[in-house]
DNA sequence: CTAAAGATGTCCT
DNA sequence: GGACATCTTTAGA
């Protein structure tokens, strides 16, 4: 994959419009922008890879199939907000919201190919490998700093947390499979990747 | 109220 | 490939 340099980062959010749309279709078309977190004087940033897509009605892997709770309320809110949940008693995870206003919808960032403030990142996973840094959804919130605290944020406002357009000349080789460490919904090809992408939590 | 599972990561064999 | 850490949320009694 082709390096970035700072000059062609974008620093506008992507717009409520491109959230506001199929899930799958966000997952698909996250792939390839690039994550944003300032962090007091720190800017992280890192190329996303690798999501999964979760629905409402007829997903049964999503938190949000069987109707709106205190934790999911996020993804009935409208599109373009992060969606953070804790799991497993110490990690994690980011979505962002999809779809309108009363309609379900995140998707997952499993992994990104860090970019910025890399030292920083590598400090706060306490490894220096670099593909060890984000390739994985908990992984990701940890180099990133993405705790409870962000949920609900809105991704649209270009402050603390948001994703700009990346800059990618060549067309993306992107694949999709089943959705990973979910017991149901397996049949739905609703993860999708970078192919050869050596930051991707599993080829 | 109680219990079991969980959109995971790490370390071990 | 498997155990285990660790605790919130949700479903069911």
């Amino acid at each position: 994959m082709r390096s970035i340099s700072q000059a062609d980062i974008s620093t506008v959010p992507l717009a409520r419009a491109f959230y506001e749309r199929d899930t799958v279709r966000v997952a698909r078309e996250l792939l390839g922008t690039i994550l944003v977190r300032t962090n007091g004087h720190t800017v992280l940033r890192g190329v996303i890879v690798e999501t999964e897509a979760y629905r409402g009605e007829g997903d049964p892997a999503s938190h949000a199939y069987r109707g709106p709770t205190k934790r999911n309320a996020v993804m009935f809110g409208p599109a373009g907000h992060a969606y953070v949940y804790f799991t497993y008693g110490m990690h994690y995870c980011l979505n962002v919201t999809t779809e309108p206003t009363g309609n379900p919808g995140a998707v997952l960032i499993r992994a990104a190919q860090p970019t910025s403030a890399i030292e920083q990142m590598k400090k706060r996973r306490r490894t220096d490998q670099l593909r060890d840094l984000a390739n994985g959804p908990a992984k990701l919130t940890q180099a990133f700093a993405v705790s409870r605290s962000l949920n609900g944020h809105d991704l649209t406002l270009g402050k603390k947390l948001f994703i700009v357009k990346g800059d990618s000349v060549e067309p993306l080789d992107i694949a999709s499979t089943s959705r990973i460490g979910i017991r149901v919904g397996l049949e739905k090809p609703w993860r999708f990747f970078i192919r050869e992408n050596p930051f991707v939590s599993k080829q």
